[in-house]
This record gives C-alpha cells, structure tokens and sequence, in this order.
DNA sequence: CCACAACTTGCGTGTCACGCACATAGTGCG
DNA sequence: CGCACTATGTGCGTGACACGCAAGTTGTGG
C-alpha cells in the first residue's frame, strides 16, 4: 500500500507506467509529426508489451501517453525548488532549479519537438507544462511566507516561470539554433526573475519600459 | 472570399460557429461538470440547428466546441494592446488592455467555471488561453521595438500575461471571492507587469513579500 | 499456507472523428 | 438576368477508441 519504490507493485507500476510512455513517444518520434494517426493504441501497448487494454487502465489517450515524460518532469520542479539552500534569494533559486532539472541532461530535441510542434498534442503538452505550476507555486509560497489563499503572488509566478520554459522550449527548438537549452532557459527566465546572470547584460533591449 | 463581415458566406460562418459554440457551453453548464459526458455531439448539433456532421466541420471535439468562446476571446488580445494608445507605457498598455477586453461585461461564472474546473476540458482550456499568447507577443514586439526571432522578451511576457489571466480567473472563480474580476486581473497582471494602479496605493496588500 | 487486494486482460458497447459523395446556397461574370 | 464556379451543409459508411464488466493472475500480510 506504500507508494514508495520499496512497494514491489508500486515499482512494476511505474515501470509499466514508464514502458507505455517511452514506447508511445518512441513511435510518434518514428512515425512523425504527420503520421501521429497512424499510432494506434495496439501499436503502443504491443511495443510497452501489454495488452491495450492495459494501457489505457495507464493513460486515457495517446496524447497523454506520449507527454507523460514531459508531464512528470514538470511535476518534479516543485521539489526542485525546495531542495534549494532555504537562504538563496527567490529568483537564483528558481532559476537554477528549472536549470538543474531541464539541463541534466540535454533534453531530446527529437522528443521535444514532438510533443511541442506538433497540434494534435498542443492541448496534452500544455497541460504537461502546466502540471510544474502548482507544485511550484506551493514552493514559492513556502519560500516566501506568503498564503496562496489569499496573494496571488505565488500562482502567478509560478505561472510565469512555466510559460517561460515553455517558450524557451519552442525557441530551442528552433531550426539554426545552437544555443545551450541551459542559456536559453537563463534568457528566458530572467524576463519574468529579474536575476542577474552571471555572463549577460543586466536588461534585454526594450525592457518593460 | 473575403474573410470580412461584409461577406455574407463568411458571416453564416461565424454565426454557425458561434451557435454551435453557445449550444454547447449552454449544454455544459446545463449537465454540469459531472455529467459532461452525456452532452452528446446529436445533442449540441441539434441545439445549434445543424447536423452532427456540420458540427464537426467546425469543431473536432466537444471540449474545442465549449471553449471556443474563450479562444477567440484570448485571440483579441493582441488587437486590444494594438488600439491602446503608442506612447502608453508597455505596462500600462497591457493591464489596460487586458481589464478592457475581460470585464467588459463581467465573464460569466458558470461558464468560466465550467472550462477552467472540469478536468476533461483542462488541455482545451489551457489551449484556449495560451491563443492569446502568439498576437500578443507580435503586439509586444511591435511596441517595444524588438526582434522576436532574437530576444525572448515579447514571447515570455505574453506567456507570463496569459498565465496571469488564468491565475486571476481560477483565483476570482474561488467560492467566498467577492472582488470584482477587474481587481483580480490588475492584482495578479501587477506580479508580472510592475504598473502602478491609478487608485491603488503603489503595492497590494501583502505584495510580493 | 491461505484469504485478500491489486493488477492485467478479453469482450462488448456506445460514441466519435473523418473521408467521400451529393445537394444547396452564395458569388462573380458576361 | 442567367450561368458556371465555389463554399458550405448533410447523410452514410468505416475504423478507432474509451470504458464498464467480469474472470484470471500475481503480490501482500496474517
């Protein structure tokens, strides 16, 4: 009844769970942006090796299968966050948490753009990355003893940075873009976390004048 | 072929889409968040006067259907910031333009709630919402002079915006809230666009801490 | 070793998205 | 005014899918 790793059915689950996600987003990768129809639900449950009707006790839809990963990273940036040293200011904790977690390693831009360019996707991706939003919005609450009942301080933010990974996302993916996704995250992050970063000018062109 | 009012084509257009669109937010509300499930497609396309086929001409599921109110709503918000006035300060512009577009009238808290708190209508939703982020962010380019293909400022913000608005809205639909949305909207705007409310003192109560 | 719970699987059912072909209404031109 | 042309509405058929149900299988705790 645990729901840690210690649980041999927990484990299976989550690895279960893991195989139909990978094989899901291994044959969209395959077959392509345009032949996303062409998944068929047996596909993916044949290569996760269970039956279909296995897969969907797991996920509801292929979208879903196929951002699972996305999802549960997006879930982990709360805890990201809290693992920071409690005295690091507000917005070089943020940063460097979404950095740590979406740069180690260098996320599969085959995968990424997938689930990002993709329309049939649009909908599951965005709740993928909103999935960090309430997670991360508690954390910062946390961090900054305010009450999310009633200062909208912490949801907005929260909001805001996972709008900005987003965005870098798609601007990383971007064809002649040999950036570091980790540089892009930084530009990107400090549009909305005023932290000055350690090798840029204090303010992009055209600031919020 | 034109895609203007004076068409007559382009107006049964938008009329049927709306229809269909109203029929079946109608519906939603109607069956509540519970029973979406039993809003059929026969259902919505006999409300809206046409056939089930025609329904899907339009949209190709339910949820696309109910919050099609809301996309194009969040579309118009790239136009609003572009009919503020040029020497407006970017902030300024945007909190003015947001309130203008989403309180004029008060949006209706049965349909708000039903797109934003029913789970099967969460990645439509989230589509919805993020429509406004591509015009706004062309909108916030074009004002503050910057290249989008290079600096991430226009983008981010938009995202950082939309996601404001989806904060303000799940914050105003909260049982026992009784601000008025505009209130809302500049509260949570203000986390992300530092302007200075003209009747408010310059920060929130219990501001960013 | 045994009862119980969780998980997997096959089957049946109802709903849906979409391609195709035809009917109808709107448009622009001579 | 009438005539092609195009856009749109509609009916039908097909294939895929989500999900409830019940039986079989595997892990858990006493």
């Amino acid at each position: 009844m645990n729901d840690d790793e210690t649980d041999l059915r927990a484990r299976n689950s989550r690895a279960t769970r893991e195989a139909i996600g990978h094989a899901a987003l291994r044959l969209a990768i395959e077959r392509g942006p345009n032949g996303l129809a062409l998944v068929r639900v047996h596909d993916i449950a044949t290569a996760a090796g269970v039956s279909p009707r296995t897969y969907n006790n797991y996920f509801s839809s292929r979208a879903e299968a196929i951002c699972a990963f996305q999802a549960d990273q997006s879930r982990r940036v709360g805890q990201a966050l809290r693992s920071r040293p409690a005295d690091e200011p507000l917005d070089q904790a943020v940063t460097a948490a979404v950095i740590e977690l979406y740069t180690d390693p260098e996320p599969d831009k085959a995968g990424l753009r997938m689930i990002m360019s993709t329309p049939e996707l649009e909908g599951e991706a965005l709740k993928a990355f909103t999935m960090a939003e309430g997670p991360l919005a508690e954390a910062i609450a946390a961090r900054t003893g305010t009450d999310p009942g009633r200062d909208l301080f912490p949801a907005v933010t929260a909001a805001a940075v996972a709008g900005a990974i987003r965005v870098a996302g798609r601007h990383w993916l971007e064809p002649g873009n040999t950036e570091s996704f980790a540089a892009t995250l930084r530009r990107a992050l400090f549009c909305v976390l005023p932290v000055a970063p350690p090798d840029a000018p204090p303010r992009p062109p055209g600031g919020i004048g």
